[in-house]
DNA sequence: CAAAATTTTGCAAATGCTTGTCAACTGGCG
DNA sequence: CGCCAGTTGACAAGCATTTGCAAAATTTTG
């Protein structure tokens, strides 16, 4: 059977970790102790965590980081388009790495897992889709929101 | 050639008004004034409105009106599966009647429309995905981020 | 290597959206 | 028409996030 879709839950791993503090120094960016800490966090980070988890890993680090400092790091990641920022449910906004290939989420609305996964035919169905109306995609976001199904 | 996606931008003029008031009254819920006036203006929209705007539309017909009384029909509608709420690019909610079969969105990027359409395929595929992954879908969001293109 | 130049930080206060509190008000049945 | 639980408007409070500012840290210069 071929698999037109796959789990890809760890695929932030599987991608060669990012060299953030080269990234950002070539960039004119400081690297200062807060970021340093920040972005060894992000770097290590499997899942999909919000700014004050973010701040908590900080602090048992370094306790003397600012939540703010951890707010104006992820805004400055997310406009060099470092990280991704996701609002699911509506809820506070949750980052992951962008470094690893596009996918889409699906969410398990009784414990908030994220699961990782991507369709190149929806990938491509959303073109088609979007080209009909007269638009180019500069970026989609698909959630499936669902529930573990019973084993019966 | 088969269309198998579709526009349907005037999809909530194109199924029957339906009677809020007749609706919420059924359901034990008091027509009071500012919510009649809330109610017409939803079932007026083709739009997708955020708070302030129903706000807005509402103060003109009805002085007295408060925000909080906008915000608290919403959610009531949004609770008994009468209206969606919506929350494009991590902005402030914006809301659209129910009533219409589901669809998803694209977002002018530029301008901020929606424009609304539906993929049977697209629906399809996030079935097989999910049940793939273990899970059955309670709701999903498919959003894309467009441009329009250039006539060249 | 120290001082200047500039960026970044922590803190507190501010913001934007949304919900909670509460006394006053009002639909709608009796 | 009167009652009274459901509603309202006004405003305070709550959350997530951003911002102003003086102090502190980093890079640049001399």
């Amino acid at each position: 059977m071929l698999v037109n879709w796959r789990i890809i839950g760890s695929m932030t791993t599987m991608n060669h970790k990012p060299d953030y503090e080269k990234e950002l120094r070539d960039a004119g960016v400081r690297i200062t102790r807060p970021r340093r800490v920040i972005l060894d966090i992000l770097t290590a980070t499997e899942d999909h965590p919000d700014a004050m988890e973010i701040f908590r890993r900080a602090v048992s680090v370094d306790s003397s980081i600012s939540l703010s400092t951890v707010y104006r790091t992820m805004k400055l990641l997310e406009e060099r388009g470092t990280i991704h920022r996701h609002a699911f449910n509506g809820g506070p906004s949750r980052f992951e790495q962008a470094s690893g290939a596009h996918h889409d989420h699906l969410i398990d609305i009784e414990t908030g897992d994220v699961i990782e996964f991507r369709s190149d035919r929806i990938e491509k169905l959303q073109e088609e889709i979007a080209r009909s109306l007269g638009y180019d995609i500069v970026h989609h976001r698909l959630e499936l929101y669902g529930r573990k199904r019973q084993a019966k």
